[in-house]
DNA sequence: CCACCGTGTGTGAGCGCTAACAATCCAGTG
DNA sequence: CACTGGATTGTTAGCGCTCACACACGGTGG
């Protein structure tokens, strides 16, 4: 059964002292592994500490040394895969590093909740936080706040004085939207995400930037807020502007900016009898893994979320030892996925 | 800019005693509430405080109190949607006691990494934790492991002697197969989740049940490892047997143990040339947000996660407060949602 | 008028650890 | 053979806080 030890205190480092017949210092060298101890002292710490399965207090070693080795995560919907994703990624290179991670997820984007979640986090005394928080109105709260530790940011530190991680989603973005004017489309629609998220924007203006290179005039831009049902929504409306034949550019491919709603877009064009991609190519963003077996398969751009979080905590650690070279902004590559979505176009 | 403040160090409780007038101890009553300070003098410290930026020191705290006020989490695949959204209930109730969260994410779901997870918040002092350790393994390896503080386990403490939350799988499966004979169908197939994960037994069992409570040997068992493109050949083994004719039990119901794997389903299907639910039904399980919108969307049994987080935070409060009643099972009841991918029955 | 009590406040100890310094030992050196 | 210096170990002083206790004060009751 699993219990508490008995109300018997755990060991101190003074009870092991005892145990080995040494004084407190040499087990703490011993623990820390400090290089003059002589081999077989070192042992019998070793041996005592074994006995009696002992443990350093980590309450301790923080009061004395300043450090609580703990770093902050703050997320806003962990349950996106995105952020999901970069958080498994965040948690497994923290702990490589000999940090805990404690996270905090923020009900709301506010820029209220994101102070509480900093004060939360800065009454435990963590060293740092990585604040994945892509919202624009997030970034700014944070950059206002100026909290007691260094904070990194991830997708969120486009033009601010804050070190960050983030994908190249205008790249993301230039690719498919090439992709699908290499493939033979006259244009190219976009279905965006909520506005004041940055990535959603950056996806945006990758697209617009495409189209404006290649002398094409952007079409209006659709929006949804990330859900399947809103990209449904928009579909429906893409649905019918193909439908109503040709009143301003035509619509034979839609760039959405993640796969959730690019699913949501997929159902409403089938629904309105479009064909995918055969009328309509459809491509995604964030290759979630459920989108190789959408009706169809669709095309997407990959994040490498595990790298995304190694760099981030890379970047914060620096920030916690001092030896970061100024606001350094990483930036990690994506790669487009080609799926059957927007394969064999009509016309081509 | 948001930098650490100033190498100087950060005010303590001394200090603002000394700013305030008063006593150390005076300032220690008034941060923590206590009735007996004269309302002049709680003023003057708060004013102290709030002058000096003062905030309490949680390692000193800790040192004192014993108590870390932090809870340890350990999360199988946080990148799986049911996973992740407990993690983010358990966080929102853990903060609402005033508890940091601090998860820690297992690579694999072998014996030995839980126990250096175990390890790794051991080491930082966590007050007890909940492990989201859907696996028998890791279930079998908790019970035997006994760390020095309480767990609490999620979908995980069927038959074992640790306490935790789980929701009624094998109702949801029950829940899901009755509404498919319902609609008229003389045998549902299931396809499975991996072998060793307690939900996916648990579903398969419900099903198992009320088949044979319904008087009908239950047909083979198809199995994925929750992963879409597992259920795309699960999918194409149903297909086969479909199309095939009547060799044994006829394919007109399957009951997918998960959404993604049913998404996997129902490609394959319908590559197969079979109309779903015309020819095939289909149900899967978690509604994920996806749920809705697949081709067609599915019939699923919904998991309210944020409640499932909420009590496994309460039950292990109760445990570390000692208030605990015995070895408690709490039990989350699922909901059947409907959808088009069972309804109208092509005999019915 | 003094023992008694409750309210408000201060004092001292110590939580378990690390850092700085002091002490000891022993080999090598002039 | 005292003398130096590195290796090894011990001693002491806190880190910032809470707890237990002591103390001062005014009001009661006998």
């Amino acid at each position: 059964m699993i219990r508490p030890t008995e109300a018997l205190r755990p060991p101190t480092m003074a009870d092991v002292a005892r145990e080995a017949g040494v004084s407190h210092q040499t087990v703490s060298r011993v623990l820390s592994g400090h290089p003059n101890v002589r081999a077989t002292t070192r042992e019998q710490v070793t041996a005592a500490i074994e006995r009696l399965g002992y443990r350093r207090n980590s309450a301790a070693r923080a009061l004395v040394t300043r450090r609580s080795r703990t770093i902050g995560v703050i997320a806003v919907d962990p349950t996106l895969y995105g952020p999901a994703s970069t958080l498994a990624g965040l948690q497994e290179a923290a702990r490589d590093e000999g940090y805990l991670v404690s996270t905090v997820t923020l009900r709301s984007g506010g820029g209220h909740a994101l102070e509480d979640a900093l004060d939360h986090l800065a009454a435990w005394g963590v060293e740092g936080a990585v604040a994945i928080t892509p919202q624009r109105s997030s970034v700014q709260a944070l950059a206002r706040l100026a909290p007691p530790f260094p904070v990194v940011t991830v997708e969120g530190s486009h033009g601010l004085d804050i070190p960050g991680v983030s994908l190249d989603q205008e790249l993301g973005a230039r690719l498919v939207t090439e992709h699908l004017l290499a493939t033979g489309h006259e244009t190219v629609w976009h279905v965006a995400g909520p506005e004041d998220w940055l990535e959603s924007a950056a996806r945006t203006e990758g697209w617009r930037a495409v189209l404006e290179e290649h002398g094409i005039r952007p079409p209006r831009v659709l929006r949804g807020d990330w859900s399947p049902l809103s990209g449904y929504h928009a579909g429906q409306e893409l649905a019918g502007l193909a439908l109503a034949g040709r009143g301003a550019a035509p619509v034979t491919a839609a760039f959405v900016a993640n796969d959730q709603m690019a699913l949501g877009v997929l159902r409403a064009l089938r629904e309105a009898g479009i064909r995918t991609p055969r009328q309509v190519a459809v491509a995604g963003f964030d290759d979630i893994p459920e989108a190789g077996f959408f009706p169809p398969p669709l095309t997407t751009v990959r994040q490498d979320f595990t790298a995304i979080g190694r760099r981030s905590i890379q970047l914060l650690l620096e920030h916690i030892e001092g030896t970061a070279s100024g606001v350094e902004h990483i930036v990690v590559e994506p790669q487009l996925i080609v799926r059957a979505s927007t394969r064999s176009q009509d016309g081509a």
